[in-house]
DNA sequence: CAAGCAAACGGGAGCGCTCCCAACCTTTGG
DNA sequence: CCAAAGGTTGGGAGCGCTCCCGTTTGCTTG
């Protein structure tokens, strides 16, 4: 195959064409000290004039560093794809990258196969680090990562798993910090709609949510637990099915906002008014949590800071060379507007 | 910065473990043929036993070429992440691309400094190739890849140009006979959800609809005519209205699935029976169009052959360096279902 | 049995850059 | 006025691979 581009110019060329030497021009261009301003503009002005784009093929051989990190998202993370969290982190990644000079690259693992020439391309050295959407308990990713001793850093916890870097939210501590506050409200009947219990974030919830219950004094009944898959639909769906069990019903921890939204819908369609019968709170703290009607009650994630900290992460091990593993749990906060 | 990994096995010293020279390597990792099977076996033990994987940097440089294309999605397509087309896409592409050993890269260009960041990327040769979500009109990346000569493949026209190359669906055609379709069941009052009217392909659905109309000596009034942004909610909002301005309406052509599930809630609310009172169509025939009550009656749009055609034409362009525009148009068909 | 041919194979010559050291040029202080 | 101390600059030595050509090997054929 003959994917070649027509001659574009080289360093080689521009330092001559510069009347400099190869090194000169590397430092121009890399921003290097050591260069007479006047130096330095005649080698600006030849690069101009030739046109010339450094070869990052080139300068990744030399320079042993490929300047991407890749995200990866492997299939179970596919439905997050539809929802704002999906593109609220790409955007504070994004963010957080921006003066790194850094290329964020999004990679689909879809399958053994996919995941297999993900690999190939990571350890091939076309990227410096890796990061990876909250993943299934069982996927050989990170293992395979850690073993090619690529730099890496996971979003949100699995269960328990210490030997690899992460970064999350203080789920249980949201959890619970939401349903004391609707105890304190005097709700008694308090029932959450929860993520994939699958995911490890969807069952810190969950446990937030029974131990701010227990130290109440009270119990949660696992009729009053309904399992929604983030989405708005399953949200309205899981509402209608809690309403349905609990009459009596006063008062819901949804397991996102977009959940929340539907659960809403649901508490209108069956003439719940919000927040007088049903409080509801929502989870992440999205736009979307100030355009409901009314404005939902919610535990804010802290998104800008969640994608700081895996950049920081990740650019630590990629300085130090994953010789250890970073854990970093950020607090959640909640956020009371009129739906409580 | 130290972004270097631990000694990696070079080519070179795989052949001299498995005691033949560098180019006898390079045939095995690379499947070429001219190679001994006894000695092939030798040095994929070789390569078993250190563990060996190529330098795609140092590929790069030798072969000129990357292995890999870009899906790039600017600003205004950021809302259609959210959406199923936005996914159906990718992995219709992902297929595309199984067997021939590119891999895909989604980026983000939310800025000018992005999409000058991005474009170093792809002009510096990280890249062969580069796929382009339905662009906005005014957005200059489709003719800044084009000087720099990179094949290029635009999903979706922008109006009327001609010069780059492009897949994209018979949007015209698909809506004009949804419509022929209702007004062959009698309907008469017919209304239009439209997509965003700055994307062209909403625009050629309103065209269809309105050509439809036309060729059946009725009259569009712009009364009939909604516009949302492809999302349910908005749907829903849309359909609202619809039902609001004209009380007698009994067909609506919507912009998507998603959109057209978002009416039908707005048309159950409003007490209307579907397809008795009103014939709902959507666009896509994505996987909701069978899941929504009744299922919904839709124009399909060929996903996996929009997937399949983006890639034949940019492995095209890659072949022969881009020196020609290339435009496929791709039939839509309707499916008819219940609500209907 | 020698000549001839094709299939296998080895390795030189880059690809375009970074790294780094030696060489050169200024400046400054004694 | 000269030497030491910096500040600049040039370019050699790779980085690890592919390409390609010349050589070797293994057969076939006259």
């Amino acid at each position: 195959m003959g994917r070649r581009r027509p001659g574009t110019p080289t360093l080689e060329e521009v330092a001559a064409h510069a009347r400099v030497g190869r090194g000169t021009v590397s430092r121009v261009i890399n921003n290097a000290a050591g260069v007479k301003e006047s130096t330095r503009r005649a080698v600006q002005q030849a690069i101009e004039e030739l046109g010339y784009v450094p070869n990052l093929a080139a300068r990744s051989l030399a320079g042993r560093r490929a300047d991407a990190v890749a995200l990866v998202m492997t299939e179970p993370d596919w439905r997050q794809f539809a929802e704002p969290f999906f593109s609220e982190i790409v955007r504070s990644l994004g963010d957080a990258l921006t003066d790194t000079g850094l290329q964020l690259l999004l990679t689909l693992v879809r399958s053994d196969a996919e995941r297999q020439r993900f690999l190939e391309y990571a350890r091939g050295g076309r990227v410096d680090g890796v990061l990876l959407m909250s993943v299934h308990a069982g996927d050989p990713l990170p293992d395979m990562l850690a073993e090619a001793r690529l730099p890496t850093v996971l979003l949100g916890r699995r269960s328990g798993e210490e030997y690899v870097s992460y970064v999350d939210a203080d789920n249980i501590g949201g959890a619970r910090s939401a349903v004391s506050h609707l105890l304190r409200q005097g709700r008694r009947v308090i029932a959450t709609i929860t993520g994939p219990l699958d995911l490890y974030a969807a069952q810190c919830r969950l446990r937030g949510y029974e131990e701010a219950l227990a130290s109440a004094g009270l119990e949660g009944a696992p009729t009053r637990v309904a399992e929604s898959d983030f989405t708005a639909e399953s949200g309205r769906r899981a509402m209608a099915e809690l309403i349905a069990r609990h009459p009596d019903i006063d008062g819901v921890l949804a397991a996102s906002d977009t959940t929340a939204a539907g659960a809403l819908e649901a508490l209108r369609a069956a003439g719940r008014r919000v927040p007088e019968d049903v409080a509801v709170i929502g989870f992440d703290d999205f736009s979307l949590a100030q355009r409901t009607e009314p404005r939902l009650t919610t535990v804010r994630q802290p998104i800008e800071e969640i994608g700081r900290a895996m950049i920081r992460l990740l650019l630590e091990e990629m300085e130090e060379g994953a010789v250890a593993w970073r854990h970093v749990i950020l607090r959640t906060e909640l956020v009371v507007r009129e739906s409580t």
